[in-house]
DNA sequence: TCGCGTTCCGTTAGCGGTAACATAGCGCGA
DNA sequence: TCGCGCTATGTTACCGCTAACGGAACGCGA
């Protein structure tokens, strides 16, 4: 037995160097360390024993190409720093443990063409599929997603044309049945809230869906107040001071995120303004930040857990079973009133 | 030329079908599409359109295991979803984006086997470096790092040994410096809460670190209370009312994170108790979220930026230049008073 | 004893790129 | 005109692993 040469990694170990530790031929190792194919309990200890004494580690690399399959998932989302994309990713992950597929996450800080170039990069490591936020792409990476040959799940939204298969929520409905339940809660003076991204579709379509409703009931925003950057909380407060002070009579805050609508509702409570009583409030998302708020935000969950987990079953099947359909999951998000919106 | 089969992906595309698309060799294309070696402009320009009408996307896995290089960079840390860690990851990608380097996120949920398992699964992909949270790995993780001939920084912590690099604050000494501002504030009935977690080792050496400050002042903690799970904020509203009830003198409320601080904080004010005079309270981490809240919590940055910067720094470096010295950087937090010590 | 199916393991030929070297063609000074 | 040194391109030999097939050794029923 050589030496163990715990301090000298020089040269990287192969499975050469494991056949020739235990005196078998390198596909016996590779059997062995792969569970594949007939090998004795005899030989297999033999291996394995090598294999650790030696502290090898298998080349993914090598074996994906000689192979044809990648165990890896793509997934490319606009941020990580918003309490919605982790949320999503745990539902992915709590369905890829048990299938072998692994999930490699790509950012794209909503910008098109960082998302083309994210896009082009996983393709290039041939993973088993990709999961992506959004329906809204550059014409190059949705003619890559096409061609790719793997199954693409577009994830979040579900209002407009999917590549492949696609899970999500309408976020058109999802804005337009808040404006009902605001109006039929007896609300008329409403404000708006939200970002200033042009890229985030999603807040968009909630946004128009909201308005839509509004004009149906001969109604109008009263006011608006767009923000980027900083702090979502105190984004918030700032906004609403802002908007309060512009438009004293407005009866009601509706906010493109929970994240501002907290903020906003802190302030409301700080003034010590009436809530629900003189003014409403309500976000989006369903985040568990809320829960320790002093008074519940209205709110709509987005379904994030189940999109991510319904996402990944989807890769998980075609990679499966191939020929399968492409298919276009819709959730549906629930409302909760919580305590910032009148009740009759 | 061929039809564009915009529909029919079948087989996946290779060198080879842009080289005979555009007459040249394959290497000729390899050097195009990587801007290597010499290649004319005109046969760089013929090149080039042949690849974009096919839509090919290289193979990095033929390449990876051709050149031996690998660019990507493994970031294993222990959660997504707890505001620390994201901004690391921005940190880090702020500094990779520059080299062609790439970030690849593996999560470990605080569990050391799965920590040993992301590693083992990350190293087989052979990157060109790791930066991974903490000082604390499973014997065999440790080896994997030692043995794996590639740089690797451990971050966040520095109150340890490093198997190689290390980026990060002394947690302990946070604990401490904390202890001793509210010591010398006047405070002397302190109570802490932090997480059950028993492998979030930083948490626990802040807690250390604290105790023994107040050892060393004659002091000791008069009452404390553990979570796991659940929403961060109504976690701290709990666990503070139930310290206030069941230790209503004390005078000092030290909380772990910033999360269940602020809670603790929006519970105080609720109850109208007198923040910072009758009660004061810290926590830890400096998130943004606090700038929202209608009175700032002290707290500690973690440097959480400038570690992922720094980390992603010494793996770029160490890939440019072979033979640079492990290095451990120490940084220094910075204590925020904000609104909840009392100020002489 | 023979034949045949199992079990177990080895051999061969790539996977799709790239490093390293080879070579063709050209300009240009002696 | 020759030959040298470029530049632009092609050829060859892998990288480390696995699919597919081959074959030895063995058991067992006829």
């Amino acid at each position: 037995m050589t030496q163990p040469t715990s301090t000298e990694p020089r040269r990287a170990l192969t499975l050469r160097d494991v056949s020739e530790a235990s005196g078998v031929s390198e596909m016996t190792v590779s059997r062995v360390l792969r569970n594949r194919g007939d090998v004795s309990a005899a030989t297999r200890e033999r291996v394995l024993q090598a294999s650790r004494a030696l502290g090898y580690v298998p080349n993914k690399i090598a074996g994906a190409l000689a192979s044809q399959r990648v165990n890896l998932v793509g997934v490319i989302i606009p941020s990580m720093s918003n309490m919605v994309f982790p949320e999503v990713m745990t539902g992915i992950s709590s369905v890829l443990d048990h299938t072998g597929l692994q999930p490699v996450v790509g950012v794209t800080n909503y910008l098109p063409d960082r998302e083309e170039a994210v896009l082009y990069e996983m393709l290039s490591w041939r993973p088993s599929g990709v999961i992506i936020a959004g329906l809204e792409h550059t014409a190059a990476a949705r003619a890559m997603m096409a061609q790719a040959g793997i199954p693409i799940v577009e994830i979040m939204d579900i209002d407009g044309q999917a590549v492949d298969s696609a899970v999500g929520i309408s976020h058109r409905r999802a804005g337009r049945q808040m404006a009902e339940a605001i109006i039929a809660s007896g609300y008329r003076r409403i404000a708006f809230m939200g970002t200033q991204m042009p890229n985030d579709f999603r807040a968009k379509k909630r946004l128009e869906g909201f308005e839509e409703a509004l004009r149906r009931n001969g109604l109008a925003l009263v006011d608006r107040e767009f923000y980027d950057g900083g702090s979502a909380l105190l984004k918030g407060r700032e906004m609403t001071a802002a908007i309060l002070r512009r438009s004293p009579d407005v009866d009601f805050l509706y906010y493109s995120n929970d994240m501002i609508g907290a903020g906003g509702l802190l302030y409301c409570l700080d003034q010590g303004i009436d809530v629900p009583g003189k003014v409403g409030l309500a976000g989006f998302n369903g985040v568990e930040l809320l829960d320790g708020l002093p008074r519940r935000l209205a709110t709509m969950d987005a379904c994030r857990r189940e999109i991510g987990q319904r996402a990944a079953q989807i890769i998980a099947a075609r990679n499966q079973t191939a020929d399968l359909e492409p298919e276009v999951v819709e959730l549906f998000p629930t409302l909760q009133p919580g305590d910032t919106i009148r009740q009759f």
